[in-house]
DNA sequence: AGATGTCCCTGGAAGC
DNA sequence: TGCTTCCAGGGACATC
């Protein structure tokens, strides 16, 4: 579910009603991805100071340490007053003076991992490699370019290893390269400068418009307020294998690329 | 070091 | 209806 625009409609959905909670209680359902860290316990008393967003990780401030967490496929968080009994699914929750964020995530691919500040080992070696913000001041066509003329594998792939650029997923991948006009096979490296800046500014442009709205992306989002996402993004090729191009009516062709699917228009996008 | 394949887990849809 | 198979928005890790 969660690229990045449904992890920042998340933080600002909850940010400000959470800061300055001091924690009550911590609880566990099911294992994730990784342990915590440290006991459920040490954490109350603590304050949630903000909520910050790397890439896809979102991290909780404390007055003592921090608490990275990540959605995974399957995610999604929620911030309520009074919610309801916890469900089969919810496998982390922090009961605050200023209500309860709780973690709901089916296939538990999701992570909640606590560091003693960012510097943590533990934090460096999540947020350590990450790439470029996308909707940050650094993200600037020209180190873009240059990170991709190192990459010789797909550019798809590059996109999603996250390590030139952080937060584009596998729906915004196929989408965004759809937008730029470029094959998702077509090897990073051999993307000119024109090329590399159009891309650059497809990925700008998408992900920006999808935070505006709200994220939502081809299946169901909420944000902590339950609130459904307006973007409804128009897929122009994702999932869309045998329909016609909605620019040219080529149909649109599915591959696999490293186990996951891209779709593209042969016609629209150049190698 | 970079590129590639494997695996973690549950559930829904499609096929038989 | 019920069983099996495949697929899913992520990413760390092992291997070459």
């Amino acid at each position: 579910m969660p690229e990045l625009p449904e992890v920042e409609v998340t933080r600002i959905s909850f940010a400000d009603r959470i800061a300055g909670a001091q924690i009550l209680e911590a609880r566990m359902g099911k294992p994730l991805r990784w342990p915590l860290g440290c006991g459920p316990e040490s954490l109350v008393g603590r304050h949630v100071l903000a909520v910050r967003r790397r890439g896809k990780y979102l991290l909780l401030d404390l007055d003592q340490g921090l608490l990275l967490l990540h959605l995974g496929m399957s995610g999604s968080l929620s911030f309520m007053l009074n919610p309801p009994e916890p469900g089969k699914h919810d496998h982390f929750e922090l009961r605050t003076s200023q209500g309860v964020l709780r973690l709901n995530d089916p296939r538990r691919f999701g992570a909640v991992v606590f560091a003693t500040h960012e510097a943590d080992p533990v934090a460096l070696k999540l947020l350590g490699k990450l790439g470029m913000e996308p909707l940050g001041a650094d993200f600037d066509p020209k180190l873009f370019h240059l990170g991709l003329s190192k990459r010789k594998s797909a550019i798809k792939q590059v996109l999603l290893a996250g390590d030139v650029v952080v937060g584009v997923g596998n729906i915004y991948a196929s989408e965004v390269l759809f937008l730029a006009g470029i094959r998702p096979a077509t090897p990073a490296s051999r993307l000119s400068r024109p090329r590399a800046a159009r891309l650059h500014q497809a990925i700008r442009d998408v992900l920006a418009r999808a935070v505006e709205r709200g994220g939502s992306t081809l299946r169901d989002f909420s944000n902590a307020q339950g609130e459904a996402g307006h973007f409804q993004l128009d897929a122009m090729v994702y999932a869309r294998d045998g329909q016609a191009c909605k620019v040219c009516a080529t149909p649109i062709r599915a591959i696999r690329q490293g186990q996951r699917s891209t779709f593209f228009c042969v016609q629209c996008q150049k190698p």
